[in-house]
RNA sequence: GGCGCCGUCGCCAAGUGGUAAGGCAGAGGUCUGCAAAACCUUCAUCCCCGGUUCAAAUCCGGGCGGCGCCUCCA
């Protein structure tokens, strides 16, 4: 079986075939820490993250890089409202970047380089540029001349002419043509700067991704991803500095994500409709976030909603309350049966499905499907060696439902575990989802667990109108109960 | 204005030529003192019009509607 990946470069899903053989090397553009990231950064970060595990499970050894910007306008603007230095600002939001990463299971790239660690590798890269008459020189500035890239408009589509014609009046007339872009930029006074054969300066944007993803795998690679917005004119640019400096088309595939929208419009800092992930997690479980991002095609829009992310937290409820229910099914029996093979668990009828899914251009929506209905298999052949321990007639099928359902359960943890779901210790998982909501509702979970001690009295009476009353009394409170084999438990709706 | 994407059940969402996956919600049922959870059953002909084809949600043309890129943006 192998791997189909939509390339924006000729807009169609083609073989998946490294340079190198079970190889793969994966350059996403990271981001440009000024601020806190949004939503929209999330999904970029959870679905590149979601091939790279993808890739690594497939048995390819990945090298995954992922950058931050970590000098521009934006950076330098932010430091001076707040009279820091600018290295205050990126450390800043580093670390929130890293935090938030955590939060949401994304796995640490294999590097993440700086773009002002990779100073002189840009400086390199733009003066061969120079040199083969691609850029120019104005005053300590350094433009890319596009003019001279034949392909340039190839990766987004767009011809040159019509860029021209639709191009906006630049601030600076003396660029040689509207369309050529900063390679390198003259400090102003005051400015962070770097010494370069230009003078004084600082890398311009596009150049940063060309020299850190060179220096990390090389002249040519296989992946590089990003968002949708990043096609023109980032990575476009990208191609040009990178092919135009080592005479190499760079990448071999092209991968974009789609935007999160919010009442289908994008999620963007400038539209100011956007939430934090941090805000978002104050609210919902950061897998619940996750497995929201990755319940859509990674190309397709996704739209952000209170709705569609409390279905990912049902949905979600739902696998740890298997997960929970089956462990403590299974946990006590385990010395009876015998252990489950290796070959087994592999053959799970799962594994087929998923890789199918993911085979087909990281079809996440198609995999969660297949995982959805393995799930309820699960739950149905749970419940079934729970009966057949009290009925003579079934005690032979034990052995069987026991394997298959260890089986199940891993295949379910293993494929949950390339999406980067299903991380957190099941119980856990409810006892902190518990807590967040009787905060939230200000409950006293004392005066909970009393109305639920007096109902048990009261059913063991068989008093079942008094029962009830405790029951509603709870469930004003926005509890619900649920008696099980092991006693009471209750939740919050 | 140029280029491009999208429109599938009340909601979310797969499906690029072979006769509509999955989830949520809804309805009925099993279980339960009653519930909850879980499970079972049920629930769409794919924006409109025309064309190609034995066969189209899927291809082509034309509408209508929505969005994106062309400027910093995941």
């Amino acid at each position: 079986m192998s791997l189909r990946i939509h390339n924006t470069l000729t807009g169609k899903k083609e073989d998946f075939v490294p340079l190198r053989e079970g190889k793969a090397g994966m350059y996403v553009c990271g981001v440009t820490v000024y601020d806190y990231c949004h939503v929209g950064h999330a999904r970029a970060a959870a679905v590149f993250d979601t091939i790279y595990r993808y890739l690594q499970y497939k048995g390819y050894d990945v090298a995954y890089v992922r950058n931050f910007t970590d000098i521009d306008d934006k950076i330098i603007n932010r430091a001076n409202e707040e009279n820091v230095p600018w290295q205050a600002v990126t450390e800043k939001y580093i670390r929130a970047f890293h935090e938030d990463m955590g939060r949401l299971n994304v796995a640490a790239p294999t590097h993440e380089p700086k773009a002002t660690e990779t100073i002189p590798e840009m400086i390199a890269l733009i003066a061969s540029l120079v040199e083969q008459g691609r850029a120019y020189e104005l005053d300590g500035d350094v433009y890319y001349a596009v003019k001279t890239f034949k392909d340039y408009g190839r990766l987004s589509g767009k011809k040159i002419d019509d860029l021209i014609a639709g191009a906006r009046v630049e601030v600076n007339e003396r660029k040689r043509d509207p369309l050529d872009f900063a390679l390198w930029k003259k400090s102003k006074p005051g400015e962070p700067f770097w010494e370069s054969p230009w003078g004084r300066g600082r890398p311009g944007w596009h150049i940063e991704c060309s020299a850190m993803s060179r220096k990390f795998l090389g002249d040519r690679f296989d992946i590089h991803g990003g968002g949708k917005d990043l096609v023109f004119p980032h990575h476009e640019n990208e191609i040009a500095q990178s092919r135009g400096a080592t005479g190499h088309a760079p990448v071999k595939y092209w991968i974009h994500n789609g935007f999160v929208n919010i009442d289908k419009e994008k999620m963007s800092k400038s539209l100011g409709n956007f939430f934090t992930i941090r805000d978002i997690l104050g609210k919902y479980h950061p897998e619940a976030l996750r497995l929201f991002l990755l319940s859509s095609h990674y190309r397709s829009p996704i739209d952000f909603s209170d709705r569609n992310l409390d279905e990912a937290e049902k949905t979600l409820d739902r696998y740890y309350g298997f997960f929970a229910e089956a462990g403590k099914t299974l946990e006590p029996e385990k010395d009876k049966f015998d252990p489950v093979s290796e070959d087994f668990m592999q053959s799970h009828a799962l594994f087929k499905k998923f890789d199918e899914a993911m085979d087909d251009d990281f079809n996440t929506a198609a995999a969660l499907a297949h995982m959805g209905e393995t799930l309820r298999a699960l739950n149905a052949l749970k419940d079934e060696f729970v009966l057949s321990a009290k009925n003579p007639v079934k005690m032979a099928e034990r052995p069987y439902l026991y394997i298959k359902l260890e089986a199940g359960m891993a295949a379910l943890r293993e494929t949950g575990n390339v999406l980067g779901l299903f991380f957190a210790d099941p119980a856990d998982y409810k006892t902190r989802k518990q807590k967040k909501k009787i905060e939230e509702l200000k409950l006293d979970a004392a005066e909970v667990e009393r109305l639920i001690a007096a109902r048990n009295s009261a059913r063991a009476a068989k008093a079942w109108d008094q029962a009830d009353k405790f029951r509603d009394e709870l469930a004003r409170m926005g509890v619900v109960l649920e008696d099980t084999p092991g006693g009471t438990i209750w939740k919050i709706k």
